[in-house]
RNA sequence: GGUUAUGUAGCUCAACUGGAUAGAGCAUCGCACUACGGAUGCGAAGGUUUGGGGUUCGAAUCCCUACAUGACCA
């Protein structure tokens, strides 16, 4: 059992409230934080929280508890109060018995999922099947994969979903567009990635509408009117009505452009290295919702306007009066949502927790969504939870397909690929190495870079791409963190280091910066913890960046040179030390989905 | 108009959920190479945390208000 420095301080504080004070609080309401740089210690108790109870003032309060500390705990060397804030240093001591600790277990940090273990389903990536994956489809996949990683190593069975939206009025367009403009044009004939050949009529299709409203309008019939009239529109509409009624025509067409679209999204999925245990499609689960809303409508969960139309009211929980199913009996976007949830959960009886990984614009949508769920009374429902995410705002603002200013996937990609590339030839350091060996670092790198400057902001927030300015390699970033690992496998290497788990590791001195990467190694399984409560790869990859600039720290102290060190002992513990961050780092960035080179 | 997010250094982001002198990176300027890998380290400069009130030992964080931006709902 794994004895964390908190815990130890935490048992005491514990007594010690109980003993001087009288006072009785739960273990987990104590928390420590890191002491600050400026004061000695290793962590820091608040005490104006115990202050009622000791009737005596913070400082005295924080000496007594300190003092008692000091009496009932080998581990604590020594503290310090200033104002109310009691500083406790532990012992070298029990630092190194700690890193001793850690370093024999396999996949620190990490809790192993077994066959009983809760089932989280996560949905994640939702591509329409009508245009290519863009840049805010990447943080949705980098975000979804990342937050399943991170629930993994919490000891969770996920499994990761997909739901394609491959049917609809916008579906009819591309396909529309094809038929008229498209003289067979396939993926082969063209040498275009499927997707984007099919994005190429989507757009295509727009065009003409456009023209043809603007000429509508220029005979005189109103923007709306002509909007609706346009005769690309009617087709449209009367080829959404073929494929409803599965005229072969149609349905070939439909599955043959779908199926270029899938292998093109395959592909970009596999550049990502993102992947799905299952796949939903919409055309198989759109009509699923509408028995779910007659059976509500008999437990009085929904009710009926006098046009037909069927509501659902939840003016009582602070939102308003939602349709759930047309006038006309056809169904809208939340009545889909209701039977594929449906269905998920009849797919996975055992599932304690469904997730969707979608934009903030549909947290409003999410909010109904589970309301309804919840009054229909599935037990699962209470469980669910929308992973919000703050869109990808370019410089000049907002990116909009119609407009051009979307940045695609694949070519962010490629564009990442050729820096990484560049930047390592520039830098000459990976002689040697095969072709192939050559390609696969530089996607690694590429993916390193982009992944890591995603993760790294909160998903909640919104944040800012510039496509001028390429991703750096410098400071806090992805590579930054891959070169810190390399290096360190690098000196392993010139110092033929290889990890036993039998070796004793002690040093009698036990310099502030190699404790400080033992202070943070302690730190991993809480990082973890709560990145899983929160839903957060953020704090995972900002911690991982923290370990590997103190790495950097330690590693630049002359004084603290590993290969060319005597004391046998001490480069022992060193090298240990040194291979225990590198492991670290590569857990930390597992659950980002970043790979660490070896070499770079 | 209603609801809901967000607003922190020139820029991009942190701040352990109410704690100590608000921290990093980039950009700028200046250092450190007999180097275990310089995709590095050290230092300087840069802040009235959008403005104004309040709550308390203590506020970027909670409440009220104004402004700005975005998203949803009509």
């Amino acid at each position: 059992m794994l004895t964390k420095a908190t815990d130890i301080l935490g048992v005491q504080v514990q007594k010690a409230l109980a003993e001087l004070y009288q006072l009785n609080v739960e273990l987990n309401t104590i928390s420590f934080q890191q002491t600050k740089k400026e004061f000695e210690g290793d962590f820091t108790l608040v005490t104006f929280p115990y202050v009622k109870a000791s009737k005596k003032g913070p400082e005295q309060t924080a000496e007594e508890i300190g003092n008692y500390i000091k009496t009932h705990c080998k581990e604590l060397i020594s503290f310090n109060v200033v104002k109310g804030f009691l500083n406790l240093l532990l012992s070298n001591d029990y630092w190194q018995s700690f890193f001793a600790e850690i370093l024999k277990i396999e996949n620190y940090g990490i809790i192993k999922a077994n066959a009983t273990s809760p089932l989280v389903l996560l949905e994640y990536s939702s591509p329409n099947t009508n245009k290519p994956l863009h840049l805010g489809h990447v943080r949705n996949h980098l975000v979804g994969y990342s937050v399943a990683e991170i629930l993994k190593a919490n000891g969770k069975r996920v499994s990761k979903t997909c739901i394609v939206n491959d049917r609809g009025v916008h579906i009819c367009k591309s396909m529309l567009a094809w038929q008229k403009f498209g003289n067979g044009e396939t993926p082969e004939s063209s040498g275009m990635k499927g997707d984007h050949l099919v994005g190429k009529y989507y757009v295509a299709f727009d065009k003409q509408y456009k023209k043809e409203i603007e000429e509508l309008v220029a005979q005189g019939m109103s923007k709306e009117e002509a909007e609706k009239k346009a005769p690309s529109m009617l087709e449209v509409q009367a080829m959404l009505l073929k494929w409803e009624d599965g005229d072969s025509e149609v349905m070939n067409l439909w599955k043959t452009m779908n199926s270029w679209v899938y292998a093109g999204f395959d592909v970009t999925y596999k550049k990502l290295g993102v992947d799905f245990d299952s796949t939903y499609y919409e055309s198989n689960t759109y009509l699923l919702g509408k028995d779910i809303v007659e059976e509500g409508l008999k437990k009085g969960v929904f009710f009926k306007k006098d046009d037909g139309s069927v509501w659902i009211d939840l003016t009582a929980e602070g939102l308003d009066q939602k349709l759930v199913l047309r006038a006309d009996g056809t169904s809208v976007y939340i009545t889909q949502d209701i039977g594929t949830a449906a269905l998920r959960y009849k797919d996975n009886p055992d599932v304690t927790q469904m997730i969707y990984t979608v934009g903030n614009e549909q947290d409003y949508h999410f909010k109904v969504l589970f309301h309804i769920l919840i009054k229909m009374g599935y037990a699962w429902a209470k469980e669910c939870y929308h992973l919000s995410y703050g869109m990808v705002e370019l410089p000049e603002g907002k990116m909009k397909s119609r407009e051009g200013t979307v940045v695609d996937a694949d070519d962010l990609l490629q564009g990442m690929y050729e820096t990484a590339e560049a930047t390592t030839s520039e830098l000459g350091k990976i002689d040697g190495f095969s072709e192939e060996e050559a390609a696969n670092l530089y996607r690694t790198i590429s993916l390193g870079a982009l992944k890591y400057f995603i993760l790294k902001v909160d998903p909640k927030k919104k944040m800012l791409f510039d496509p001028k300015e390429s991703i750096d390699f410098n400071g806090n970033t992805g590579p930054f963190i891959q070169y810190t690992h390399a290096r360190i496998k690098s000196i392993l290497r010139k110092a033929e280091y290889t990890f036993n788990k039998s070796d004793v590791v002690a040093t009698t001195t036990l310099h502030e910066k190699e404790k400080e990467l033992i202070c943070l190694m302690h730190e991993l399984p809480n990082v973890i913890q709560e990145a899983g409560k929160t839903y957060s790869p953020a704090l995972v990859a900002n911690y991982v960046y923290e370990l590997s600039k103190a790495y950097s720290q330690f590693y630049n102290v002359p004084e603290l040179n590993i290969v060319r060190e005597e004391n046998a002992a001490v480069k022992k513990f060193r090298l240990a030390l040194s291979y225990k961050c590198s492991e670290v780092i590569k857990t930390g960035m597992k659950l980002l989905g970043v790979e660490v080179p070896e070499r770079m």
